[in-house]
DNA sequence: CGTTTCTGTTATAAAACAGAAACGGTGCTTTATT
């Protein structure tokens, strides 16, 4: 077939079944790369049709695609909405609903009434399940919302670090991973532990325009908490306050219905049916303010929302532009307001903080090497008399440091020979302290959006990867910029002036004596920021900097 | 890392202070008990 008769066939395809007047670009690039068999990662923003990359192709594949998604709820959603629709229909494996709606799911699949299949990683953990997949020969092996292998992988859902075996023990079908945002480390732990090959890589630009960007700094906490309250009662709904509490949201709701607004605290640890009840009424438009941590917004496909406001930090800049994203989606004017407090910073710390067992490392690996053959994950936890989530926790450490490999069709691993329990173990804390020096410099990125003097917008999209020539006039440092009189000054100029700035560009690899080998993430006039492999992200001042120091091409 | 809460001390007792301790986010799944 050739690409125009292919691609006619793609558009084809997406008006009669699924009522698509049509497809963009990037939509029928991923699909055609797909359709050639090869894996592809999308980064598009949310509303911009990333489902129909895996729905409009597994028509045209005619077997099943396998779609992993993180949440319940959210697997929920697209079951409906595919049912709903004359597309064909699709099915859910989960721990939610009664065995014989999964029974009925696995039967609908096999006799070819549903096409698509989700379900969460941990159902990929799971050699019943993997076993059942591989003898339907799926199509297409789906990852939805693949920030997650990156942003829970590493310590909260340590199965989405096996999503790459489960591919391949299913009959690793091509690979698509979906994502809003991913910055450059994101993609490359995402590539990795999907273990795609030569990715095809298909990227919408990621700003949102029309979304006015801003920040507010204090000292004293009562102050910023006054100025969250008050901002956030004046501002037009509907909206989003984050906190980073549990207990803030309580707080802050509690606050803002005394000023009468109809708001609502949201945050993982409330009953399940308030959580539904809440959700389900801001989408409908009451409450008008959601109060919440970060457990509210997957799933919120919500148009109107006029406000998303921090009232601290979060842990990166990728969560916060994933939560800035759920405002103004219907292209209406929205405002994204940080109240920044220094101090704030010092809850993501302790939070990303985490204690290392390196005794338990040892062990592990020294009753692997003992071992020989490969055993499962779970007789290793067994032999070891460590819990089944500490293992798999150091598992994948281990296996990340080279040190173990998955081994043939059960989920089992064997220690790679050559190196001692000693040697591993070290191996593996080296893994695990280069993340931790990675996640710190992420933190730092975010004091970084949280304090600079310039343009928010070219700070954040320089942050993933995309440059952006001029001051983006739509946020409060250039805001600032057009009031003359409030520097002295007139507008910054659109580029670094003539300078050292030049002598590197975004993108540029770079070696650095101390920290090794890196990418320039973004340039300034007189420092620029780059991402290093072993200890993150970094802003070099270019006068300090002696000659020596930084080497292109590496 | 920073804030809040608890505990102990103090030449009467009550309030006040110092220092210690606790706490802080995200979801899946499975299994035992009402």
């Amino acid at each position: 077939m050739g690409e125009k008769h292919r691609i006619d066939e793609l558009r084809r395809v997406a008006r009669e079944r699924f009522g698509w007047a049509d497809l963009a670009a990037e939509q029928t690039e991923a699909m055609d790369a797909l359709l050639d068999g090869r894996d592809v990662l999308v980064v598009m923003p949310t509303g911009s049709g990333k489902s129909a990359i895996y729905q409009v192709p597994t028509v045209m594949l005619g077997g099943p695609a396998v779609v992993v998604s993180p949440l319940i709820a959210l697997q929920r959603d697209q079951v409906t909405g595919l049912r709903e629709s004359a597309a064909p229909d699709a099915v859910a494996v989960n721990s939610a609903q009664p065995r014989s709606a999964t029974d009925k799911g696995w039967r609908a699949i096999r006799d070819g009434d549903a096409e698509y299949l989700f379900l969460s990683p941990e159902q990929l953990a799971k050699d019943q399940v993997v076993e059942r997949l591989r003898d339907l020969g799926p199509s297409l092996f789906v990852v939805d919302e693949a920030h997650c292998v990156s942003a829970w992988g590493h310590d909260f859902r340590p199965d989405y670090l096996n999503l790459g075996e489960a591919a391949e023990r299913l009959g690793r079908p091509p690979v698509l991973a979906l994502t809003a945002t991913a910055a450059a480390p994101v993609r490359d732990d995402i590539v990795e532990h999907l273990h795609m090959r030569d990715a095809h890589v298909v990227t919408a630009g990621i700003d949102r325009p029309a979304i006015h960007l801003s920040v507010r700094t204090f000292t004293d906490d009562a102050a910023k908490r006054e100025a969250v309250s008050r901002w956030t009662a004046a501002a037009r709904a509907p909206g989003i306050l984050y906190t980073a509490t549990r207990k803030d949201t309580e707080a802050y709701a509690e606050r803002l219905r005394q000023d009468g607004v109809d708001a609502e605290a949201y945050h993982a640890g409330l009953k399940a049916a308030d959580r539904r009840r809440i959700h389900d009424g801001f989408m409908a438009g009451a409450p008008a303010v959601v109060v919440a941590t970060s457990a509210f917004g997957m799933g919120i496909d919500k148009a109107d929302v006029r406000f998303v406001a921090h009232a601290s930090c979060p842990e990166s800049l990728d969560s916060y532009y994933q939560e800035v994203g759920r405002a103004g989606r219907d292209g209406e004017a929205a405002q994204a307001v940080l109240f920044h407090r220094p101090e704030d910073l010092g809850l993501q710390k302790f939070i990303k903080a985490r204690y290392l067992d390196a005794d338990a490392l040892r062990l592990l690996m020294t009753t692997l090497l003992d071992q020989g053959a490969p055993q499962s994950r779970s007789r290793v936890a067994e032999l070891c008399g460590l819990s089944r989530r500490k293992t798999s926790d150091l598992l994948n450490l281990l296996e990340e440091a080279d040190a173990v490999v998955a081994d043939g069709r059960r989920r089992a691993v064997r220690a790679r020979p050559g190196r001692t329990a000693d040697e591993a173990a070290e191996a593996a804390v080296q893994v695990f302290e280069r993340r931790q020096r990675i996640d710190r410099s992420r933190i730092e990125m975010m004091r970084g959006y949280a304090e600079t003097p310039s343009c928010r917008r070219q700070f954040l999209l320089g942050y993933f990867g995309e440059q952006l020539d001029v001051p983006c006039g739509r946020c409060d440092g250039c805001d600032r910029e057009d009031e003359p009189s409030a520097t002295g000054g007139g507008r910054r100029e659109a580029t670094p002036p003539a300078g050292q700035g030049e002598l590197y560009e975004p993108n540029d690899r770079v070696r650095h004596a101390e920290w090794g080998a890196g990418t320039v993430m973004r340039t300034e006039a007189d420092r620029l920021v780059v991402l290093f492999e072993q200890v993150g992200y970094k802003t070099l001042s270019l006068t300090a900097l002696r000659e020596g120091d930084l080497l292109t091409g590496s």
